[in-house]
DNA sequence: AAAGAAAAGATCCTATAGGAAATATAGACG
DNA sequence: CGTCTATATTTCCTATAGGATCTTTTCTTT
């Protein structure tokens, strides 16, 4: 910890290169659905659009082929990964149950350590998923309210993955992140997940504040499992 | 592996483009040792050493912060990654051991379709494992004869990986493939982790081979960590 | 009319050039 | 003699240009 990596706040402002802004920028695009899946991302259209030149747009696609979000064959360029069909939608969950039921385990002896902020994570999720029903009743739900949410939902999780001290589980994590993102956002029908999310959030902060070792690990597999069937419920509904 | 419709024998000989091809060069190079920790790596340098231009070198150079070998600083250019502190050994163990437990538990069920091939990378291993002791026996193991046997260890792994069936889980372990393979060579004083390691590789295949499906994970799980206990049997020895 | 071939257009890929920042070096001052 | 400052060099970073490849369109042929 003492030569750890807590200083995510403060990168040097402004001081990270041309290529990390230009790949923030593609993946706020790409994750916002406003391209068709397949669709071309020329280099040169993009280096256009976005008024820089075509060098650090081929060094942010290819971060972004790593994410799983854009294909690449070679001499014909990039284009809008296709979406997540069923088997790999399981897959993508198999991976997510292995990576936090891990995750739960290494940071339960810890939980003291961090259950304040796993509790702060909690009201906070809470509130976002209030906000998030409360425009539903009213009809449209503004993209902002939705975005805030899911990144409310993250960051619950993001405090245990943080927490279980291991920096390559954290950045598999990462790495799935973004086809996380993809997935949720197909599958936000339905005000159910919203409220049975919060439900089962509550229940893995009671497992960690309990003590018993094995407690978070159960709570943790079985929301991440009802979280799967609420999706399959939905995915019927393309 | 299912829906790949490209399995003509030579599709894409020398049709990876130029960035691959640089991308093998100087991840050879960082997995050979030839250079030291902390080093800088300066693109314009590379580039006059490969022959090529910059660009490429840069492509390569992204791909290549993921695997953990190069670590960047924005305007400051590329330096090879230090080496593996005690920490950041045990977090790999602990990723590697989920990763391949979780594997073999998917694996298990369907042992029977893939137990020749893991028969058959066993005997390799097994082979190239006699031709390390072998050599060691007479004095100098030549390179060549290292990279086999590590090659036939990694060979063996994968069996269990691909069948396992998760692309997620794939390419997390081949994301975590660089830095076993450095980690290793640190590793390497000892005849005694060859011999261990066939005997522990053939109570995998027979756990397999017995049908019941928690003991595969069991013994991949006492395989790994006996890796790690002999691995830091070693490491005072720097 | 349909299929195949050839040419035009667009795109990717690599190379070269110049500005901005950081590191190293040399000199001046306390 | 040590420290600070200013200069010079190296290096990174971005932009522009040209050759190679793929895609699309058009035209010819059966």
């Amino acid at each position: 910890m003492a030569a750890g990596l807590s200083d995510r706040s403060v990168p040097d402002i402004d001081r990270r290169g041309l290529r990390d802004r230009v790949y923030d920028r593609i993946l706020d695009i790409l994750l916002s659905s406003e391209m068709e899946p397949g669709a071309r991302l020329s280099i040169d259209t993009l280096a256009k659009q976005l008024k820089v030149s075509p060098t650090p747009i081929r060094e942010a696609m290819v971060q972004l082929e790593r994410t799983g979000l854009v294909t690449r064959e070679a001499l014909k360029g990039y284009r809008v990964a296709p979406p997540l069909g069923p088997e790999q939608l399981d897959e993508l969950f198999e991976a997510r149950i292995m990576l936090e039921v891990e995750a739960a385990r290494l940071a339960a002896p810890r939980a003291a350590s961090f259950l304040p902020a796993l509790q702060q994570a909690h009201e906070h999720h809470h509130l976002m998923g209030e906000r998030v029903t409360d425009a539903m009743r009213g009809g449209e739900v503004p993209i902002r309210t939705i975005h805030d949410y899911f990144d409310a939902d993250n960051a619950f999780h993001l405090v245990i993955l943080d927490a279980a001290g291991n920096r390559y589980v954290q950045d598999m994590y990462a790495n799935l992140g973004a086809l996380t993102h993809r997935m949720r956002q197909a599958v936000i029908r339905g005000t159910s997940d919203v409220s049975e999310a919060a439900v089962e959030h509550a229940a893995i902060l009671e497992a960690f504040a309990s003590g018993d070792p094995s407690s978070p690990v159960a709570a943790l597999r079985a929301h991440i499992e009802g979280v799967r069937a609420r999706s399959l419920d939905d995915s019927p509904g393309t």
